[in-house]
RNA sequence: GGGGGGUUUCCCGAGCGGUCAAAGGGGUCAGACUGUAAAUCUGAUGGCUUAGCCUUCACAGGUUCGAAUCCUGUACCCCCCA
């Protein structure tokens, strides 16, 4: 499919499940799918250089319409040169339109039909964001992606409200659309629906007519169990456009990722690897290492064997102490480490899928994990 | 030599007759973290055969139904006077 500047090219469906490989294409250089976004809230990957988020093996990263509406303000950020130049990445990112912030800082925010009004969480003022609103925003930040403002709830919630969070979504949806003017910005739609199969399904195909350059699950990985989400995904997935970039919000850990990918997903997002890398648990082949842990004390191995990252230089042992003294530079080198961990697994799954191996990959991660597969 | 103040559980530090195994920090140990109000948050932290019992508040003795808390002596530390 080709879609002004964008375009999106399959390239392999695995042969025993939903796993599909590809390349999206963007004003800013592609990005090979399945994909990983490393999230850049304020417009920085907390912690680490653009340099370094390079090495990681990140393509794609992500960054925040309401976050960087407060600070420092769209208009400072496009007059410095737009997103890219403000923030040195020359690479895709994609701007989260405040939508998942209508559920995280629900307690200050409320919601009509015309508009989400928040009181920011910064000094109290009250700021609005309507689907008019978070397109001009994000087309000021200047992303290549821009999310369609949606409404995120609370699960589990009841049924009225997920039919009417969703039902707004839809029509926000139409109104970002029409709001949108630049030609160089794709804006996907994100499908809610909470944990209701069938509602999920018929958003999905709501959104579906009208016909985004992509296609986004939101509004999981929100505190119900991972079966659940599978289970949404199960019926959901196969509900987006095939010909569409189908992107899982918000999540998640690795195996999360790989059931994701196995039910056909293609790119994802999560703080996982950042925020756990900051409070010194690293992701490995082997599980998760609770580095703060008097078992590495005396580790003398690095978190992984054969890791590129600039943290797997170093013993288990020194990274450990570097977290027991409070050296930023703890945090700062398992969350490379967490990202280039995070990446080599979304390699390894696309190297699987056009093997037509992705279920031995999986299972074999799993298996390493200590999870079953679901 | 004389006068005054102090010694609390790993550390700092509250407590000043019972409700004290002893506040609060720190440290340590463990856990959590999924479109980032998070380099954050939670729990545990004398021992045990754990609805209870035992051993702790410099050391020894004493007063009291009952002492980390009061008294006497000893040790060490700090301040002032000579």
């Amino acid at each position: 499919m080709t879609l002004g500047r964008f375009s999106f090219e399959l390239h392999a469906i695995d042969s025993g499940s939903a796993a599909r490989a590809g390349t999206f294409h963007t004003p800013h250089g592609p990005v090979e799918m399945p994909a990983f976004m490393p999230v850049g809230t304020q417009g920085t990957v907390k912690g680490l250089t653009v340099e370094s988020l390079g090495a990681s093996g990140a393509q794609m990263i992500l960054a925040n319409t309401y976050h960087l509406a407060l600070r420092p303000g769209e208009e400072v950020v496009r007059d410095l040169g737009g997103l890219h130049a403000f923030c040195g990445w020359n690479g895709p990112i994609l701007t989260d339109s405040g939508g998942f912030q209508l559920f995280s800082l629900a307690h200050n925010t409320s919601i009509t039909e015309d508009k989400a009004i928040f009181r920011s969480h910064v000094d109290g003022r009250a700021f609005e964001l309507s689907p008019e609103r978070a397109v001009a925003i994000q087309e000021a930040l200047g992303s290549d992606v821009a999310m369609v403002l949606d409404h995120v709830v609370a699960l589990p919630n009841d049924e009225a409200a997920i039919r009417d969070a969703t039902e707004r979504t839809i029509r926000w949806a139409r109104r970002c659309r029409d709001a949108q003017t630049r030609g160089d910005q794709a804006l996907f739609a994100i499908v809610q629906g909470g944990l209701d199969g069938p509602l999920r399904v018929e958003c999905a195909r709501r959104l579906a007519e009208m016909d985004f350059p992509g296609y986004a699950i939101g509004g999981l990985s929100v505190g119900e169990e991972p079966a659940d989400m599978y289970r949404i995904l199960d019926c959901t997935v196969p509900a987006m456009p095939e010909a569409r970039p189908r992107y899982l919000m918000g999540v998640g850990r690795p195996q999360d990722m790989l059931e994701a990918i196995r039910r056909g997903i293609d790119l994802f997002d999560c703080v996982l690897p950042t925020r756990n890398g900051r409070n010194a648990l690293a992701f490995t082949d082997a599980g998760p290492v609770r580095l703060r842990n008097l078992q590495y004390e005396r580790d003398p191995r690095p978190l992984e064997e054969g890791c590129p990252c600039a943290g797997c230089r170093h013993s288990r042992g020194y990274l450990r102490h570097l977290f027991m003294v409070g050296e930023m530079l703890g945090p700062v080198l398992v969350s490379l480490h967490n990202l280039t961990y995070y990446q080599r697994l979304l390699g390894q799954a696309r190297r699987a899928i056009c093997e037509g191996k992705f279920s031995e990959l999986a299972d074999e991660k799993l298996r390493g994990w200590g999870v079953f597969a679901s």
